[in-house]
DNA sequence: CACAAAACCTACTAAAAAGTAAGTAAGCCA
DNA sequence: TGGCTTACTTACTTTTTAGTAGGTTTTGTG
């Protein structure tokens, strides 16, 4: 028998968002201006590879959330932004925010800093 | 400088419920009965191990979304349960599930069968 | 006294994911 | 002609995660 997860709606939506940098990915497109690769690249302070950029970047394409538009110019252009579906994932975030919010509280977490990222918009 | 994906409460979300059978076992708990070990065990039909099944009842206890408690008997009985945290945490599943029942629509992604599990219990 | 039952734990191996460092293409510009 | 830019590949190594097969504990029962 196949494994029901792979059917399961809920599986599939948080599959969608667990790759290690994916939702630093979506929550720089949520403000809905596409962004550049270097662009993604460069506005972490934390050392996102060329190589893992990419393979988010493919795997969200692949999946529908994103699409990918190239300018055929030199040197290349080549630009990222939410589809339909990605945008209605984004709207998500925020329930998962407020419970991490207040999960933080109960649980005593280092409560800040932390992404400053265009999450907080969606509300 | 500290990686702030650590202390963004969407993050913390999402890796709280991304481990390989969370969402397994948070959906088997979600109508809000205690669990047994071999219960949650015995109840996939997927090859679901002894050591991952620990493994992630560990990691959800020491989160503090589920509960652990161990009856003094012999043979053992260990029953497991959401804690506040974790039942709040299932009724966001909700809008994750309908994303991903919207998603599968467009997406011609198989459309059945999928988990069966307490989950639709939760609207 | 041997065996069963439940809920584990441990050591070892295999597979998957991530990190590292280097290379590529295509045209503009000096 | 050689260097510069951007958005990538590719090959290789390290780290992390998962799978496999075995062992352990504690009483009750035949």
């Amino acid at each position: 028998m196949r494994d029901p997860r792979l059917h399961c709606p809920l599986t599939l939506a948080v599959k969608a968002i667990s790759g290690k940098w994916k939702l630093y990915i979506l929550s720089m497109l949520s403000d809905g201006t596409p962004k550049r690769y270097g662009e993604l690249l460069k506005s972490t302070c934390e050392n996102l590879t060329e190589k893992m950029l990419t393979s988010q970047l493919r795997e969200l394409e692949k999946d529908g959330i994103i699409t990918r538009k190239v300018y055929p110019e030199v040197p290349p252009r080549v630009e990222y932004m939410l589809t339909e579906s990605g945008r209605k994932l984004c709207t998500i975030f925020e329930p998962l925010y407020e419970w991490g919010v207040d999960y933080m509280k109960t649980h005593r977490h280092d409560q800040l800093p932390w992404l400053e990222m265009g999450l907080k918009k969606l509300a």
